[in-house]
RNA sequence: GCCCGGAUGGUGGAAUGGUAGACACGCAGGACUUAAAAUCCUGUGGCCAUUACGGCUGUGCGGGUUCAAGUCCCGCUCCGGGUACCA
């Protein structure tokens, strides 16, 4: 701690001004103060500028932990593309908000009685000074908060118009529900069944469904939020299968929009599959197989309808409707037992069904409508009742898990395509049934002359294709398109989210609220537990609970609450205009700012956040509410930042602080025992979690936001290294030293050198801006001033040049510099420095001469020298004598200012 | 299993097919200092030489294309992320 003790002298310590120090400190409290007193920051209110950008962060969780290191990492990204906007003379949005509704505020109120608002609003304002002890240049007046009445009243005005809207299949849009044509045969049942069509068209609505429930938060997930393993993220406890009412999103309607969408956006690729994946679009077809003995048909859906001809059986999934009625008296016993036992088991240990595929005969035939042949149906819990139409026909030759079932019950394994596989005894297995081939290749035993089709000698493609139109013809099929993403689950057994604006009916009716009585708020509870068996905390508060209409009717209100992503499905459009209460955002407003033009998180809300949030934007974009069809044009993700943690060699872990390090080795410092060094994710219990304040009170912030962006690129997972914080330190102090001392700031005309990588810096830094390499901008800027002290001295003017392009960096040490130049007020409407090709002309360039490929010297010619000459030039060298020796050169490649390569054979 | 990334000095990382290792850390040496810190300057991939402005080698591994490959192509290994009976 003493050796910076150095850093607590006074700013106006009698020290003249050319030795003065960079008294961080004294510079960020100033400039800090500066902006907040001036509005710096304030979102410009002319939208006349045609040039906008709204840059925006992904909106952070107030935890109770405060700030980490990787926080800052996303936000100076777009605080630095934010303030090299302002100098090209951009209107910049750049705000920031609080995601505050959630679990660990709920936890906590549990715990101690007090309201989660109070705990929030305090992380909040932890939040809120560590960020600006940061200098982020947001603007605090464009702040919102999720929790806040006056924010979620409008994502409730939201929710009631999804509720109110119906997806147009053929028009691919959504569209008010008094739009909905109610076909003749529905309106003739009454009112009721109108209803009950609308419900069903509904992008809202509620049902009984069979939810992933987590004991341990007391709270029902979302499909998306249960681990592979069978856990819940949040807790990481293992979730139960459980059936309750419940409000559902039919996100899938949309899943064609958001999938085409996706080509339009500036994302990074692995985001964009990642939503590919997820959606999971396939094509294939749905076919229709007759059941022997019971007039009904089992449609199965396949993307590979030219396998029919290899479909030896059957496979229905447990819960599938007609299992029932399929299953023959002498199975009912045995297929009952397995329904109970698969049911049973999903609930225990989903996993474990991986392995092994199990099932049963259910003792009928359904009938292949290419060849009339009987295949046996079986019940088995590989297939997926949610996917398809929970039915599948099982061609075992041709797929790998019919395969392995098929060879573990011993049915047939009948192989109708020659593969296009050059290895003979792979070959030979396969046209045996020995081995699975899902490759092409061509068709053999595929036609029938009782059903008169024939595909033989056809390829994979133009089978799909000749099947999938027969079936139609035939009208036994037809081409289907199917998608992974499920309903959304929407709603929540807890008290600390955005209750839904719905009223449940003694009749059964549900309606929802006027919009005049939105905010619909939370009740003030004693106690926020939720019921065990799966209610609501809400269910408590009978007050607020119960509701009577003019007619005497009673109802309850919905007792569940939003999920945690209802905010940030649509946050980013409240920011452009926070403090309206008339609407949740100014049409004329939103058409000028969005879409945004830079937004950057973490990529873990590449699915989750990111769909749900576009799927929102498009219902929006539908009802005329929002101008554009996408909500982020261009998306990043910073990488994670991991840091180094110790551990002995029993594996005990141990603080940062007690580690020591000599000659490479790491020693802890009480017991002097030696430890290992691993990288890792910060975390309380790795003990190797870097927090920023320590940072900026040992550094200053501008040297945390400089090393952030210096690690490495943007994207990557890089590990925190306090020695690297030192080192882009130890540049700004030498900046400041430099360009601070009158001595070396002259009048005049510039060095010529300087002059030239001034310009080529320029050039470099707002390119790297652009593209987010800020790891390269910085290199270049330490390059330039390396190139000043070496000079000893550069003109006013390269002074400026260097303090604003350093600015949108490190804004507080550049407006110190800016000020100690000569310059009033700020420096970040200042107009980003123009480049000048021409002094960055070269006259000279050093040619690398090669000899076979190889580097052996260079020669340092004008740039203009014609080809011939550079080679005369080469060839008259004595050091060519040397390399080539007796050797004739075969061929000589001159590439103008770049290289010469002279090639001869031994 | 499938889909995406990645692998470069002691470390973080630079390199439109054209001088591999920019920049920074660390380390070594020097200057300043009574001394240390801070600061400034110099050197620094490895190996062999040291008489040289010297040679050899080098971007995970094995092939290939090219006058020229860290970069492009084919085949692997390892690491990270996502996803998984999705028919």
């Amino acid at each position: 701690m003493l050796k910076f003790f150095y850093f607590c002298k006074p700013i106006n310590s009698n020290k003249i001004r050319n030795q003065m120090d960079y008294n961080f400190h004294e510079i960020e409290k100033k400039w800090q103060k500066y902006w907040e007193d001036n509005k710096t920051f304030k979102t410009p209110e002319d939208l006349t500028n045609p040039k906008k950008c709204y840059a925006l962060d992904m909106f952070p969780y107030p935890s109770g932990a405060g700030l980490h290191v990787g926080h800052p990492e996303g936000y100076t990204a777009t605080d630095i593309f934010s303030r090299y906007k302002r100098m090209k003379g951009f209107n910049v949005l750049h705000p920031m908000g609080w995601d505050a509704f959630g679990l660990p505020a709920e936890q906590y109120a549990i715990q101690t009685g007090t309201h989660p608002s109070i705990i929030t609003n305090k992380n909040c304002d932890t939040f809120r000074r560590q960020i600006k002890e940061l200098g982020l240049s947001y603007d605090w007046d464009k702040e919102i908060n999720t929790t806040d009445p006056g924010y979620f009243k409008w994502t409730q005005w939201i929710f009631i118009r999804l509720y109110n809207t119906w997806f147009d299949d053929k028009l691919q849009k959504g569209r008010p529900v008094s739009e909905l044509q109610i076909p003749e045969n529905v309106s003739a049942l009454g009112k009721k069944e109108v209803n009950n069509y609308i419900d069903s068209k509904r992008l809202a609505y509620y049902d009984n469904a069979q939810v992933w429930w987590c004991p341990t938060c007391r709270i029902v997930c979302a499909n998306e939020e249960v681990l592979n393993d069978g856990t819940h993220e949040k807790c990481g406890n293992r979730v139960e299968k459980k059936n309750l009412k419940q409000w559902m999103l039919r996100i899938p309607l949309y899943a064609e929009r958001l999938l085409k969408g996706i080509d339009t956006l500036d994302w990074p690729e692995g985001i964009k599959d990642m939503q590919r994946n997820w959606i999971g679009r396939s094509t294939g077809a749905e076919v229709d197989f007759k059941i022997e003995g019971l007039d009904k048909d089992l449609t199965v859906f396949t993307t590979r309808p030219d396998t029919l001809f290899g479909a030896t059986y059957m496979v229905i999934a447990p819960e599938h409707p007609l299992t029932e009625a399929i299953t023959t008296g002498e199975n009912r016993k045995i297929v009952n037992d397995y329904i109970k036992a698969s049911s049973l088991k999903s609930e225990l240990d989903r996993t474990d069904l991986a392995k092994e595929k199990t099932g049963v005969f259910t003792g009928r035939y359904a009938i292949n409508p290419v060849n009339k042949k009987k295949v046996p149906i079986w019940v088995a819990d590989y297939v997926l009742t949610g996917y398809g139409t929970g039915a599948i026909m099982a061609v075992p030759a041709h797929d790998t898990r019919d395969f392995e079932f098929a060879q573990k019950f011993g049915l047939p394994i009948v192989c109708i395509q020659d593969p296009d596989v050059t290895d003979q005894e792979q070959k030979s297995r396969i046209l045996k049934g020995e081995e699975c081939w899902t490759e092409d290749g061509k068709y053999i035993n595929s036609s029938d002359k009782s059903t008169g089709i024939d595909i033989n000698g056809m390829n994979k493609e133009a089978g799909i294709d000749f099947v999938t139109r027969w079936l139609e013809s035939k009208n036994l099929g037809k081409s289907k398109v199917n998608y992974k993403l499920r309903d959304w689950l929407f709603s929540r057994q807890r008290y600390w989210g955005e209750p839904f604006p719905v009223i449940h009916w003694e009749d059964g009716e549900i309606t929802l609220l006027n919009e005049n009585e939105l905010p619909l708020e939370l009740p003030e509870l004693e106690k926020y537990l939720p019921g065990a068996s799966g209610e609501s905390p809400l269910s408590n508060s009978t007050e607020w609970l119960n509701v009577t209409d003019k007619n005497g009717r009673k109802g309850r209100r919905e007792t569940n609450t939003m999920p945690q992503w209802a905010g940030s499905c649509w946050y980013y459009l409240r920011f452009i205009d926070p403090g309206n209460d008339k609407l949740p955002f100014d049409s004329t407003k939103e058409k000028y700012w969005m879409p945004v033009d830079l937004y950057i998180g973490g990529a873990e809300h590449a699915v989750l956040h990111l769909l749900y949030s576009r799927f929102w934007h498009k219902v929006l974009f539908d009802l005329g509410i929002v101008s554009t069809d996408e909500p982020y044009q261009r998306l990043f993700n910073q990488g994670m930042i991991l840091a180094f943690a110790y551990e002995t060699e029993a594996g005990a872990k141990v603080s940062v602080d007690l580690v020591e390090e000599r000659d490479g080795k790491f020693y802890h410092k009480e017991t002097g025992a030696v430890l290992r060094q691993i990288v890792a994710k910060m975390s309380k219990s790795l003990r190797n979690v870097v927090n920023p304040d320590d940072v900026v009170s040992k550094y200053g912030a501008d040297s945390l936001r400089l090393y952030e962006m210096f690690m490495g690129p943007l994207d990557v997972v890089k590990p925190w290294d306090e020695n690297g914080v030192k080192g882009v330190y130890g540049f700004l102090g030498r900046a400041f030293r430099f360009f601070s001392n009158p001595e070396n700031v002259f009048e005049g005309e510039e060095d010529p050198e300087i002059l030239k990588m001034l310009h080529k810096t320029i050039k470099k830094v707002g390119g790297d801006i652009e593209s987010l390499n800020f790891n390269t901008a910085i290199s270049a800027m330490m390059i330039l001033l390396n190139l000043a002290y070496k000079k000893g001295k550069v003109t006013l003017k390269t002074a400026d040049k260097f303090t604003q392009i350093l600015s949108p960096f490190a804004p507080h040490i550049s407006e110190e510099l800016w000020s100690l130049l000569g310059h009033k007020g700020t420096i970040t409407y200042e107009p980003w420095p123009e480049f000048n090709e021409d002094f960055m002309k070269e006259d000279v360039f050093e040619y690398p001469i090669s000899f076979n490929g190889k580097m052996r010297f260079k020669i340092e010619l004008p740039v203009s020298m014609a080809k011939d000459e550079i080679i005369k030039v080469v060839m008259a060298d004595e050091r060519t004598m040397k390399w080539i020796a007796s050797c004739t050169p075969s061929n000589i490649i001159v590439v103008p200012n770049r290289i010469v390569n002279i090639v001869f054979k031994n």
